[in-house]
DNA sequence: TGTGTCGGTTC
DNA sequence: ACGAACCGACACAT
């Protein structure tokens, strides 16, 4: 029988892939609405079906350890003794993916007393002798002993589960220039640390191939032991009891009795509703539908019943408008108290019509501007009637600048997504719809030759955005309910106002700095390959590692994933353990300033619309702290630090309608939270003194006089400030200030020394958060953490920093969030044609309307002062001028 | 054309 | 190895 003909029995480990997958997949990209966790299942599954494609196995099974205990472990009490606790993450996973197997029909296979590796190994011995192709899919090196002619190894590589390596006799003999059989006798000589298997001290895999090669097995090695010479041979003699123990250990039992043979393991189709089943809950979309495309393929079947069951439960759709929807309006609001789906339908950014959903029941209005047969609808919009939206801010932008109203807006389901997960983006509807409801989004058939007709009409996605955000609102804590009535809600249409006024630049100072920075950096390049002696591209990491490292032989700095470090702090470093300054180094440094901010500048130049303003766009789910975010462009990361920089800022300038832009911003707002928050009376008294802050802390901190705080203490402790709230480390801070490692120490200990409340507090959010799995702000905004109690070190101690951090930037957040609602609302009632024009966390930009100066200077210190009641004052600097560089102070 | 990495800007 | 963001250039895969 030739190999293609014969039956092939696919055989996997499934607690070591499972494993592999875990680890290879990030924790926090695979949680389900319940909260479990799902990348094990996920890579193992995504890695079975590939399998499957590629492999087409015709037999099938996959194995599993039933605990950590086996006759192994009564043999020898350490046998895989140093593996630590499980990761709680990992928990729970594994009868989720037993589930999955199970509604796939593929079967799975344990015995008691016995490892996994045992079961295949048997599986795959009398599987080869009754004439199949085996392949044994296992992350244990063990394994690697099954190998045959008919048996093959895959094995994962360090990269995951996504590519298994191909281990035939001969890729073996390649690997380990041994025979495969004979493998478990090096790994006894070598040791197997993952299962706490200790070997010959000073032998290595090549001393042991190398034995093996010249006497056959471990016996023959042992027989000859007194010809080996040297350290290593007396270690052999020494320790050969471990290695007789690891050879006992690691041999595979070959003769489990198990209920299956393979013949018995023969594939057979999925059952899809229990697939559909387990895969939504796990909420596998994307793998669903392969498993799917898989079974229509084998079965001959087609793909289509997948969207059915949903399709069938959909309200009709009804085509409304004049007093037929004025009756509709009335009836499905019950008189104005019951909430709507809403969802605005836009064709090239022009309103065509709206879809609105009650419970069962959904409408779809045409639209078009003038018309007087929608003035119920346009009434109803206007109105305070409860509406649920989904991108509440985008729609109301469109509907604004169409001459629409839109009020009684009661949830947006983006920013209540958001709020119940603040680390990862909201997805589009369709996304919402399968992560609350499990459901799909009925979806044009993109292969449809007239797609149009197929789109899902605005009603039927009104209908869905009601469904959502009425799970959502079931789903939201009061803490987090009131954060979205009380701040973000209210927060959309002044952020709206922002984006639709957008902020003025004068184009005529970004086209000079343009151009001089320009020359600047052309002038800079040229100087730098004159050094070189030829042209490279400055701007690549890559080229630079080339000229630096190798033509001029510079030292070695940090290393990245594809080479050296080229930043600006790794140059300085080079800079100074270089005999004297390099121009060179001092030449790329000058042209990466000037392109940095020729870059700026253009990408500003760029964003300017015919109305001759920046249209910033603010992204309130962007964070995960609660700050907002600002992008295309970003006008949060305008150059401040230097006057090169400041000079972009001075192309922001008052509208000719409007006399001055004026800034208003909180001093230290986040220490005066941690104040706040750890009840530090050190510093509680600092700021209440109304004395510098650093000068404070320094006298304090060095015991001294605050006149005789120099400069360089100051510097000091206000670094050391300001990295409090980051977690900072004694190791950042030294290379952050320059000094010593041990000197930054210092500099903590006598810091705490004086602040200590400070310390416990940050100690004391983190365990908190540990207990309660999230952190929460002043206002109750919470950020939910699951890696504080991982068993891996990076990202535990990674989540412990942004878990201290995020309750101190964000109640920054939520405090300017405040400040800006109460500034609006003070403006509307004002009748002030005053505007807001920018955030920047904790910052206000205002452009003041002619003779209102002080009107709002009172409005904006009063609202931003009152944003919250601390147990310290809310400091707000204002300042104004003829641009944003002169207002600032 | 899309994606990941690097480097740099802000608060 | 200091928290939160956005973005452009480059390099490389598709």
């Amino acid at each position: 029988m030739s190999d293609s003909a014969k039956p092939t029995l696919l055989l996997v480990d499934g607690h070591s892939l499972a494993f592999r997958a875990f680890y290879a997949l990030p924790v926090d990209s695979f949680v389900n609405r319940e909260g479990q966790h799902t990348n094990a299942i996920h890579g193992f599954l995504s890695m079975l079906i590939l399998l499957l494609q590629n492999e087409k196995p015709t037999h099938l099974a996959v194995a599993f350890d039933i605990s950590r205990y086996s006759f192994r472990t009564r043999e020898y009490a350490e046998y895989k003794g140093t593996r630590g606790e499980t990761p709680p993450e990992f928990v729970g996973q594994v009868p989720l993916l037993q589930e999955a197997l199970k509604a796939m029909n593929i079967p799975t296979v344990t015995k008691e007393d016995y490892e996994a590796d045992d079961v295949l190994a048997t599986l795959a011995k009398r599987g080869s002798a009754e004439g199949f192709r085996v392949s044994v899919v296992s992350g244990d090196r063990d394994t690697i002993q099954l190998v045959d002619d008919d048996i093959t190894l895959l094995y994962p590589n360090a990269r995951g589960v996504s590519e298994l390596k191909r281990y035939d006799r001969d890729a073996v003999l390649e690997r380990y220039g041994i025979e495969p059989y004979q493998y478990p006798d090096v790994a006894a000589l070598v040791g197997e640390s993952s299962d706490n298997l200790i070997g010959i001290d000073k032998v290595g895999e090549k001393t042991a191939v190398k034995w093996v090669k010249q006497f056959g097995d471990l016996q023959g090695i042992l027989d000859h032991a007194d010809e080996i010479k040297g350290v290593v041979g007396e270690k052999l003699r020494e320790q050969k009891d471990n290695a007789i123990r690891n050879r006992k250990l690691n041999r595979l039992v070959t003769d489990v009795e198990l209920p299956l043979g393979p013949g018995d393991l023969e594939r057979r189709p999925i059952d899809p509703a229990a697939v559909r089943e387990i895969f939504d809950r796990l909420q596998f979309r994307t793998l669903l539908e392969r498993v799917m495309k898989i079974h229509a393929e084998e079965t001959g079947g087609s793909v289509q019943e997948s969207n059915a069951t949903v399709e069938a439960a959909l309200p009709p759709v009804h085509r409304l408008v004049d007093e037929e929807l004025a009756k509709w309006l009335e009836t499905a609001t019950s008189g104005g108290d019951t909430a709507l789906g809403v969802v605005v339908e836009f064709v090239g950014g022009a309103v065509s019509g709206f879809g609105l959903a009650a419970e069962s029941d959904s409408v779809y209005v045409p639209w078009a501007p003038g018309r007087p047969d929608y003035r119920a609808l346009e009434d109803w919009l206007a109105s305070d009637a409860p509406k649920y939206l989904q991108g509440y801010k985008r729609q109301l932008k469109l509907l604004t600048g169409t001459g629409l109203e839109l009020h009684g807006v009661v949830f947006d389901t983006d920013i209540a997504t958001w709020l119940l997960r603040p680390g990862s983006k909201p997805g589009d509807l369709s996304a919402q719809v399968y992560e609350t409801l499990g459901e799909s989004l009925p979806q044009s058939d993109p292969n449809q030759l007239v797609p149009v007709d197929d789109e899902v009409s605005p009603a039927t996605e009104a209908w869905f955005v009601r469904r959502v955000a009425e799970y959502l609102a079931s789903r939201l804590d009061a803490t987090s309910r009131r954060v979205l009535d009380d701040i973000e809600l209210p927060l959309v249409p002044v952020l709206a106002r922002m984006e639709l006024d957008g902020v003025s630049v004068n184009p005529v100072v970004l086209a000079r700095l343009n151009s001089s920075l320009g020359t600047t950096a052309d002038d800079l390049a040229q100087q730098a390959y004159a050094q070189i002696g030829h042209e490279v591209n400055l701007g690549s990491p890559k080229q630079l590692q080339q000229v630096l490292f190798e033509e001029l032989g510079m030292p070695k700095t940090r290393s990245t994933k594809t080479g050296y470090s080229t930043d600006a702090a790794s140059l300085a470093d080079l800079q100074d353990q270089l005999p004297e300054p390099h121009p060179f180094l001092t030449l790329l440094l000058q042209h990466r300033d000037a392109t940095k901010l020729r870059q700026i500048v253009e990408t500003l130049e760029r964003g300017i619309g015919p109305d001759g303003r920046i249209h910033t766009t603010y992204d309130q789910t962007g964070t995960a702290t609660g700050r907002v975010s600002s992008n295309d462009p970003n006008l949060q990361n305008i150059p401040i630090r230097t006057a090169e920089g400041r000079e972009i800022r001075s192309a922001f300038e008052p509208t000719a309608d409007f006399e001055t832009l004026l800034t208003a911003d909180y001093s230290q707002i986040e220490m005066r939270i941690m104040a706040h928050l750890s009840g530090d009376e050190g510093l509680i008294t600092a700021f209440n003194e109304g004395e510098d802050l650093h000068r404070f802390v320094g006298s304090r901190v060095f015991g001294v006089e605050p006149a005789q705080v120099t400069p360089l203490m100051r510097t000091k402790v206000k670094a050391m400030s300001y990295g409090l709230a980051y977690g900072l480390s004694a190791f950042g801070l030294s290379k952050q200030l320059r000094i010593e490692t041990a000197e930054a120490k210092q500099l903590m200990a006598d810091y705490f020394l004086r602040f200590g409340a400070v310390r416990d507090y940050l100690r004391n959010v983190v365990e908190q958060a540990r207990v309660d799995g999230y952190t929460e702000t002043i206002f109750g905004r919470r950020r939910p953490f699951g890696d504080l109690t991982s068993n891996n070190r990076v990202l535990r101690e990674n989540a412990e920093r942004a878990a201290l951090n995020a309750p101190i930037q964000g109640s920054a957040a939520d405090i300017l969030k405040i400040a800006m609602l109460g500034i609006a609302d003070d403006i509307v009632t004002g009748g002030l044609k005053s505007r807001l024009l920018l955030q920047v966390h904790d910052e206000l930009v205002f452009e003041v309307a002619r003779g209102e100066l002080d009107p709002l200077t009172e409005i904006v210190t009063r609202r931003m002062r009152g944003a919250a009641d601390l147990r310290v004052p809310l400091d707000v600097q204002v300042g104004t001028g003829a641009n944003w560089d002169d207002a600032a102070h």
